[in-house]
DNA sequence: TGAATAGTGTAGTTAAGGCTACAATTTGAA
DNA sequence: TTCAAATTGTAGCCTTAACTACACTATTCA
């Protein structure tokens, strides 16, 4: 038997886990649209501005996305969304949004809420969000 | 100036990636508490069965786990909490009930709400479980 | 008691994400 | 136009967390 109660049981950790690994892509690909709708064009520097990380560290992801098919990039130039990584920035925006305002309406600091928003977005499912969504139209 | 713009803006993601290094520690030692407190002792395999990943993964970070003062054990030994972990377990387990009830109160269906329990219990800040609490006793 | 089996440990690999140091390219200003 | 500064790339190292394969210890039951 494949499905047995163990299994069922790590269920749960294995999603968390899972989630990890797209955590970043739609860190990424989110900031990137931003940038791109603020100033034109994305860069590596901007990103690196942005997450106050390394531009190595920069470099790399953004080259993990390109295999991923979400951006395109040619060296020293720009970096820019493919229609996949574009729909995915969106979504990932309007459910950042939904979390943050709804962390608002509960009654959080707009600081404090942009904190929990950002580590909480990820984990949110569909369902989880449209109750969110409610609340926030309450 | 240390404290820049730039700075500021990159703080929430900071703040984001610092939760990381501990969400493991406390996903174990909240995980260690329960299976302590159910069988009387807890072992690598129990771990493993739990998280569903390999004896050879929770070793490891059972070691981590005890070179940060969280557990105490010895080869082929049950593993134990330290008091420190102990008191890490309680919060952590305080923490995801009140997320967990929070999310049942949204309307969430439990199995579904088990699941985000476990994403979002690691980034949800003293303020906003506040809240979460609040509205759970509405 | 003395294997089989269950449970742990160890070695070595992979992948992501972080870094510094140094090399290469682009760009902007003198 | 050319050279310095800004930007980006590359090499190489670290840590965490995952794995397989194999070695070792403990336990159990025939």
């Amino acid at each position: 038997m494949t499905t047995s109660k163990k299994l069922d049981r790590s269920d749960p950790h294995r999603r968390t886990r899972r989630d990890h690994s797209t955590e970043t892509a739609e860190d990424y690909v989110e900031a990137m649209a931003e940038i791109i709708e603020r100033s034109g064009t994305c860069r590596v520097v901007d990103l690196t501005k942005h997450f106050g990380v390394s531009h190595v560290t920069v470099t790399r992801i953004v080259a993990r996305l390109q295999d991923e098919g979400l951006v395109v990039t040619e060296k020293y130039r720009p970096i820019e969304l493919t229609t996949q990584g574009r729909r995915l920035a969106q979504r990932s925006r309007q459910r950042h949004e939904i979390v943050y305002e709804f962390l608002l309406a509960l009654g959080v600091d707009p600081k404090v809420a942009a904190i929990d928003a950002e580590g909480i977005e990820h984990h949110v499912s569909p369902q989880t969000l449209s109750k969110f969504k409610a609340f926030v139209q309450r």
